[in-house]
DNA sequence: TTTTAAAATTGTACTTATTACAAATTTGAT
DNA sequence: ATCAAATTTGTAATAAGTACAATTTTAAAA
């Protein structure tokens, strides 16, 4: 059985509220890296009283407490992932989009470079062409 | 023998300026992960003529043609590197520093997940507390 | 050496993600 | 029902980065 949104919010030492729990959901449901804005702009007319500064409150406090992780793969917007078993991301250089790669040691890799550093997260970014892009304009990109 | 800061700039297909050089010399002369701020501020006083502008448009060039790399560890700004052999950073949660980290085996990492992507480049961010901030308030950590 | 076009630099104005903060609302205990 | 603490909201501010037109520099041709 997977955890639903109100266990993961409380397992966090998150409690749960109406908005909390929406954005949480949203991410929980949505596996596509998410912006803030996109976030926002998605519940906002269930939730018409949603205010934008909710929306980067909760994100902060979801990503503090370890509800969620933060992806800074992308230099213009921080992105979020309900995902927060080790895996990395791959983002197209010519379409945008984030994806998800499978990786098996990133725990471990992370923990064999520390020198007297307690490391509490790693986060591998990969960088390229995804399938559809790297065939058109191959140049360009 | 080491390369020059012009041969860098050459090597990737950079006309050398006096403001390319002086930061690609910079960049070069000091590996402190530096933001485009940090580095308009130090040249400024010497070339007095320095607009923020063309700090930002070379970084961006210089990284778009492989002579140094951009770093995203940190959600603030974005931050430069002129060492661009494979390694990883990582960044203090307490004092903000980023720090270099040796890792042997990154290109192949990121080579061994690809499923029809092509990927040109790959960075390994860990975070947590530097050896100066894991000892004082590590509560607050 | 003068001319001239392309490349590079500059300054200003703008955009946009994110944060600060104070007011309003909601919650939960008494 | 009351009251304090927690949460949410809206507005205003901050600050990184970009667009763009004007100016300056470069370098080659005449």
């Amino acid at each position: 059985m997977k955890t639903s949104v109100i266990d993961r919010l409380q397992e966090h030492g998150i409690k749960p509220s109406l908005q909390r729990i929406a954005i949480m959901k949203y991410l929980m449901g949505n596996y596509t890296h998410p912006t803030a804005d996109i976030i926002f702009n998605k519940l906002y007319p269930s939730i018409p009283t949603l205010s934008k500064t909710t929306v980067y409150n909760t994100l902060k406090l979801l990503a503090q407490q370890g509800a969620i992780t933060e992806i800074t793969i992308d230099e213009k917007n921080v992105r979020y992932d309900a995902d927060i078993s080790p895996h990395a991301h791959f983002r197209c250089k010519h379409c945008g989009s984030v994806f998800d790669l499978p990786v098996k040691n990133l725990a471990s890799i992370a923990a064999k470079n520390i020198q007297g550093f307690v490391v509490t997260d790693a986060q591998l970014y990969c960088k390229g062409y995804c399938k559809k892009c790297k065939t058109k304009a191959p140049g360009l990109c």
